[in-house]
DNA sequence: TGCAATGTTTCCATTATTAGCAACAAGAGG
DNA sequence: CCTCTTGTTGCTAATAATGGAAACATTGCA
């Protein structure tokens, strides 16, 4: 309604970032990059899925700017950008689960 | 692979509440919720939607703990719970605008 | 060059998300 | 009781997201 241009796009540029992070693969993956690089073969045999569809999540991480990944020979490797996402993770998570127990002691 | 139950449930819950924000809508609603409380039908004109659906995203919204709502006669109100969420927002678009500053000054 | 290893892209089938309308539920007030 | 207002829920159609297989591209190395 009374919404300019420029807070849609506002809008939009955070729930695009937010989309990143809203697949549990991806925030194992993005786990799993706390720690150091890793290739996208290794990340796929840690996660358990087809080395496509890791490559398909790393690339919307990278995207979203929350990975960035190098070349190295045959392989690919990925590394975090931006750690205080993963705080963040943690803190939504405390989030809900608090909500949760608020829940359960009210009902 | 070696994912115990316990990460299992902390990838899902993380990534469940990403899910709720990852919505310009409901970014939307949170950012008119920042100042003060908000019944349906003004959010719903406000965003531009129908009432039904602007229900639909705020009981999603609740869900993940990020807002509550209270009765007053006909009409429900809904409150921001977590307003460190917003902030949480505005880093996110930050982070999204850098990567793709870097991006656009290295092609 | 030939071949193996690694990633990305394309395609398809399946599932999930979303919007809007209509039906329904709960209160408020005559 | 009747009706108006406000929200929620059920339903359907349209769109988006996902996983996996296969094709393709790139690199390293014998």
């Amino acid at each position: 309604m009374s919404m300019t241009e420029e807070e849609k796009t506002r809008y939009e540029l955070q729930s695009y970032m937010f989309k990143a992070l809203a697949h549990p693969v991806r925030i194992q993956l993005l786990d799993r990059l706390k720690t150091r690089s890793w290739c996208v073969c290794e990340l796929a045999v840690e996660v358990g899925i087809d080395k496509s569809v890791a490559s398909k999540h790393l690339s919307q991480l990278k995207e979203a700017g929350l990975i960035d990944d190098e070349k190295r020979g045959t392989q690919v490797e990925y590394r975090l950008v931006a750690p205080c996402v993963l705080e963040l993770a943690n803190c939504a998570v405390g989030m809900v689960l608090e909500n949760r127990k608020r829940k359960l002691g009210l009902a």
